[in-house]
DNA sequence: CGATCATTATTCGTGTACGAAATATTTGTG
DNA sequence: CACAAATATTTCGTACACGAATAATGATCG
């Protein structure tokens, strides 16, 4: 056999992202009961630029159109977003951030924090920074994930990176 | 007060997280054509120890088994994976790598080491030693996890709408 | 003007994720 | 032995993820 010794799965980068993004969801969910983190991404980004449409907003929160779609539905059925047709373009739904929506990220604010505050507990302030840098390397690395192609086509708003 | 600049959302922790194991993911799969990650990482626990049963495999590879139910099935339908009720004790079900099973690893196994190189081609061999570093650290955060060993949790009635 | 192509949102199918309930089996008491 | 507690798997409900197909609207060009 050709065997030179495998890594044990365990260590490998992908199993260990994948498990790392499960811990930190775990947290998560025991400090913020309200959203799931997909959801506060989509809220912080509309709160970040009010008035995105739905490929717009997944480019930006890293959700494909296809999820989006059903997790607007159940954003916009508890009321914490407004979806409405764009008048100029009737293909599109323009989104924004509700007065109930606004309040609920600052109620849930303190909780945020602390499930980061326990997720990265085991990293010093400056292994944070590292990490992020590192995560932003490999996050970039993917063409074509969930919001791929900065097409050559600035319309309204395309602008990224 | 209330006016500090919050830090953008695209720089969260959590959020780079989940982008980056999409990225990662995403270059898996143009890859590794034939399995999934979870898929692989379970063919890989059952090559490292044969004869585990769902419930210690699901530790193992970080899976529920709830989630792993399912998976096993696909796998086992594939002929992958063998799955045997326990005689000892038959509430269990044991699992073991089949010969088409331990074929198909060795032959994705160039993909495999590919798609890493690619998707931690931002990375230096020591950065990718320290990124695997503290991703051990942040899934050794997540107490409950997807597997956990138990332990007596008060409860925790998490409900999304 | 009309055929064609591009863009936007939705729907469908498959797969992962996980809490909670249901089911089956074993074990631990009395 | 009877029966409650513990263990192992499955099922159910909800949510995220994404490729592919559809439908609706808009843009382009001959």
């Amino acid at each position: 056999m050709a065997g030179h010794p495998e890594r044990p799965i365990v260590e490998a980068p992908l199993y260990l992202l994948r498990r790392a993004l499960q811990a930190y969801t775990s947290i998560w969910q025991t400090e913020v009961r309200d959203l799931t983190p997909p959801q506060y991404t989509v809220l912080r980004s509309l709160q970040e630029e009010p008035d995105l449409d739905q490929s717009t907003l997944g480019r930006r929160a890293g959700i494909d159109v296809a999820t989006l779609t059903p997790l607007l539905d159940r954003l916009e059925s508890r009321g914490f977003v407004e979806r409405e047709v764009d008048p100029k373009n009737r293909r599109r739904k323009l989104l924004r951030l509700s007065k109930p929506g606004a309040r609920l990220l600052d109620d849930i604010h303190p909780a945020v924090r602390q499930a980061e505050e326990h997720a990265l507990a085991g990293l010093s302030p400056e292994e944070r920074d590292t990490l992020t840098d590192m995560l932003q390397r490999v996050a970039r690395q993917g063409a074509g994930g969930a919001a791929p192609s900065s097409s050559t086509k600035p319309e309204t708003g395309t602008r990224f990176d």
